[in-house]
DNA sequence: TTGAAAGCGGTACCAG
DNA sequence: CTGGTACCGCTTTCAA
């Protein structure tokens, strides 16, 4: 069986490759009649060119690699929608990587990539990644790299962020317009712009407040759900004091639902939550999760150097058991 | 700035490029020697691979196309994520191609893989899809195909799919065992296997139950979330006799739900509902949804023509509001 | 407007 | 065990 390759649409209408070739990326100089000649062939043998070879020509691949810790969370699945939709629109390719929030695997996947397999990366860091000279290889290799919500900002770069830390102001305020006076504040890595970032916005507001910082009741996310659990279970136990939840992360909002339902604990009256999140059922969960929602995912192309900021808002909702 | 391939490594070393492609292949016959030395120049260079040039010489690309209607679903970013996993530990890429359940895209789509970008495919077709000619491209081709959840059954290839029969008449059935007489059923598309085979176990757990098939109870997903929900108000004040609803996704569920809260319907009392789903916070929601849940996703690999079923069960949750 | 040919960066065959 | 070389499929000069 014949490979459909240019080669073989050359044989078939006498052409040469070079002519072939031109007349399907329609450039310059062909001739209408044979480009239409081309052009019928082609379909008719059902002619996909090989990109590899193309890319390899070109030293463009069409492709744009994505590195996310992990999907099955609605903010990124966003993500990875709006990423699939317009590189789809402008005919490009999205190679999918995910790292679950593993540093060793986020190193390994930037290698790959330096290769010439993509164009471009897209990136949302690891938040167990402390050290960041892998990311330094990018720019090394002259590879354009953005960052979205979990920045690094030690490489310069275009990044499109949130106001994280006026949101976590806000929603920390949130709580203590509620009447809450000892608020945990679940974070992840503070390694991370992003989460330290939060962090800085629950700091600010407790201080505004007149309320005294306390270490103890900030905490981590775990390496799992279950851990989570376990942690804000031991915390809340330790703590019956805690009257408000402040989880910057969707899961440990989840978590914290979990933990309270173990205890026996009942969210509204005895402990309220807000959290940043993505959750279009958040609505319907019993009792109602207040959320920090980011407005609509951006993607626009920013000049090297340019921070895209999204704004976040707080929503409210209001069935009868909602608190707010 | 030189450019660090083969060639370069190859004149830095004073080897030949062949003898270096070997060594970093350990490919046979290389002396340990210049082995070493191969390797320790590779990385002192940072020296990655072109991977679109072993791709056009070896005629395989160690990538595979993943075809899905969307991610922002927990049961396909659950897909997506064991794709991935042990894509990654086999060293293959994963190229993500969202088709948003539109027939067109998912038409441009295939044709755009079989150009040789990939290796194999694993697809779950879009529920819009009538005509699946397309698919045939991808066995002239001779490229590996395997469908999942949504199959299509006219090629004959391996499939990754759930005992879709079985569990739509156990779940039809416990509605009625909890009392519903008159059972709406939220399909997808019926031209896909997976949509037939769960409105046949809806039909069967009537039949066998003596409850009269009603056509009118058979509802199709509309092209967007907000158009179901107006289609399922539409059909429950038509039929406000509707005590139950089953509904073959999840999507549906939660349209089912947003449409009884706009008619201020309670469910549980007035209406049950029930639903394939995978949604973790199942348990969370008000009232908890009664779900089919499939217990994991296998990834394993199946000889051609073999057909890997996973089972489904039924989960029922105890919180208080539950009526099951 | 068309064709011949070089070459992108590896791989694999064959000779030494 | 190593080097020379053809070639994968396509793009792009350069000449005709």
């Amino acid at each position: 069986m014949e490979p459909v390759n240019l080669k073989r649409l050359a044989q078939e209408l006498k052409l040469s490759v070079a002519t072939v070739s031109r007349a399907l990326n329609n450039s310059s100089s062909t001739s209408p009649a044979t480009k239409a000649r081309v052009v019928a062939m082609a379909s008719k043998l059902k002619y996909e060119p090989n990109p590899h070879a193309s890319s390899l020509r070109r030293h463009t691949s069409k492709t744009i690699g994505v590195i996310l810790p992990e999907v099955a969370n609605p903010f990124f699945s966003l993500v990875v929608n709006g990423i699939e939709e317009v590189a789809r629109d402008q005919n490009y390719h999205v190679l999918l990587y995910l790292t679950h929030d593993n540093y060793e695997r986020e190193v390994a996947i930037t290698r790959l990539l330096v290769g010439g397999r993509i164009d471009g990366v897209l990136m949302s860091v690891a938040s167990a990644s402390q050290d960041f000279t892998h990311l330094d290889l990018l720019r090394e290799r002259n590879i354009p790299t953005v960052f979205f919500d979990r920045v690094y900002d030690g490489l310069h770069t275009a990044q499109v962020t949130t106001d994280n830390c006026d949101s976590s102001y806000a929603a920390t305020g949130h709580l203590i317009d509620n009447g809450c006076r000892t608020i945990a504040h679940l974070a992840v890595s503070n390694s991370l712009y992003i989460g330290r970032a939060r962090t800085r916005g629950y700091a600010a507001a407790l201080h505004d407040n007149r309320i005294p910082f306390d270490d103890e009741l900030v905490r981590y996310a775990q390496p799992s759900q279950r851990q989570d659990v376990a942690m804000i279970q031991g915390l809340l136990q330790r703590r019956p004091d805690i009257d408000g939840i402040f989880a910057s992360v969707e899961s440990l909002a989840m978590s914290s639902y979990e933990a309270c339902q173990n205890l026996g604990l009942s969210i509204v009256t005895a402990i309220k939550i807000i959290a940043f999140s993505n959750l279009e059922i958040a609505t319907f969960l019993s009792p109602p999760l207040t959320t920090i929602t980011n407005q609509r995912t951006l993607w626009a192309k920013p000049p090297p150097g340019y921070c895209l900021t999204q704004s976040w808002k707080t929503r409210r909702f209001q069935p009868a058991t909602a608190w707010n």
